[in-house]
DNA sequence: ATTTTATTCACCCTTTAGGGTTAATAATAA
DNA sequence: TTATTATTAACCCTAAAGGGTGAATAAAAT
């Protein structure tokens, strides 16, 4: 019902450490779960499910070879992510340049209010 | 016990539609619970919710004056996590580049060996 | 054919998210 | 003082996350 289910998947994933760990491992090449799963203190099964949010956010990809599952990075949704913080962050800088731009100036107007051409009021 | 905990916090927070949402409005400056409510169909309470897992990430602020509570944006806690995906996103692309790597050199051994110095095996 | 290895499935448990409603608090307005 | 307004607090409910264990499946090795 979210209005951008995909995103909103992306950044569920992300906000983990484990699973932003096991991004990490496979930015390094393709692994195995039993892998992935060898350095968290946390059972097999745990970091499978792990694997799942990752995979249903899609920065995930499997491969079956035989018994192993090969799992492999997907960078579309990260850079969806980027480009929503990367607006918003350009933004809100706007915003904060507006503020100052309307502080120096009450401050200008206070200080040499000789500068300013109309009614002081 | 999370390494990360205000980058977990942080990709919590953002990983709620509603949340953006308020998020996007506050960039548009400050304002009051009430107004940050009024364009969701859900309950002022629910909101007023939202609004302390923003807090909590410390991506919001909250500034009293009287009986309004004025929230506006802190833009840190967006940098830390723009800088953790900006991070993964080059190690990405740099594993994708040494793999085309990889498969050119490999095609080219296959097109034309003679371009090889060493043995061909 | 049997065993070992890799992985998931099907459960259980506890905590948290996200929604709701009704009461409490705090400040302004009448 | 008494309403009214702005906001949170204290609950309830349901679904999902994150952890676990033990059984099932599937492929490889013996």
């Amino acid at each position: 019902m979210s209005p951008t289910p995909s995103l909103d998947n992306t950044l569920i994933a992300l906000a983990d450490p484990t699973r932003r760990a096991i991004l990490q491992r496979l930015s390094r090449g393709e692994a195995r779960v039993t892998e992935l799963a060898r350095p968290f203190p946390i059972s097999l099964n745990s970091v499978s499910k792990h694997i799942r949010i990752l995979e249903r956010a899609r920065l995930v990809r499997r491969r079956r070879a035989g018994r192993e599952h090969l799992l492999s990075l997907n960078a579309a949704p990260l850079d969806e992510a980027a480009e929503w913080i990367e607006t918003q962050r350009s933004a809100w800088k706007a915003r904060l340049r507006a503020l100052d731009a309307l502080l120096s100036a009450a401050d200008a107007d206070r200080t040499i209010p000789s500068t300013r051409k109309g009614r002081t009021r």
